[in-house]
DNA sequence: CAAGTCCGTAAGCCATGACTTACCGTAAGC
DNA sequence: GCTTACGGTAAGTCATGGCTTACGGACTTG
């Protein structure tokens, strides 16, 4: 229902740098800004609308923020898109569903 | 591969709305207009970037212009979002086709 | 061919937002 | 307790882009 906010959201370039960058795991902002062509405090600002947008969780670690991604937000963005084949929403949905747990239930 | 710019581009929400107009069918440009809140050439000018970034096509037709969704450009962009699933892409991409195309060989 | 429809483009206005530097609170280490 | 890392927020600048009105070209119809 929030697809809206996510699509601006995940409109901006930089934006998604953030996000590749935790699609290799939780990091602390230093860590993200760093290789990033922006300042830490534009990461701040991405991380902080990101998270508003359901895109990260933040969780606090001593002095350090840690990110990671929340793939529920992404999935949001996935059911918009699969409406647009109309009635084989349903089975986008779950087959993409089911299958997600499948592979980490393998791990 | 040209999923940033669809992005960029499904960011703008009366684009959006000029999409799910779309949904329905083919249409031509006045079609559109009526109904959204912007004015015509607004509407245009959203029509522009939508081809721009392979999200829909246009086909002339006397003098009107029609307009419909092309699928494939929001391909691209679920193929970005289950990649943050990563080895679990291909198996999202097969079945999500297979499923269209079974959905579709029903009708 | 003249009048009317369809729609793309140009020019200009204005709001939004991405970025920077500067600053401040909080936690950790010596 | 001081100093140093960590990172969020404020203020200000500047570019981007979405909208409007005005215009002009292409096609259709009488």
């Amino acid at each position: 229902m929030a697809y809206g906010l996510a699509l601006a959201v995940l409109a901006d370039p930089t934006r998604r740098q953030v996000l590749e960058r935790l699609r290799e795991g939780a990091q602390a902002v230093n860590a993200i800004a760093a290789g990033l062509p922006v300042s830490r405090p534009a990461v701040s600002q991405h991380l902080k609308v990101l998270k508003q947008a359901g895109l990260v969780e933040e969780r606090s670690e001593g002095a350090r923020r840690i990110y990671s991604v929340r793939r529920d937000g992404l999935l949001e963005v996935r059911a918009w898109l699969d409406s647009f084949w109309d009635d084989a929403l349903d089975a986008f949905k779950l087959e993409a569903e089911r299958s997600y747990k499948v592979k980490k239930g393998k791990r």
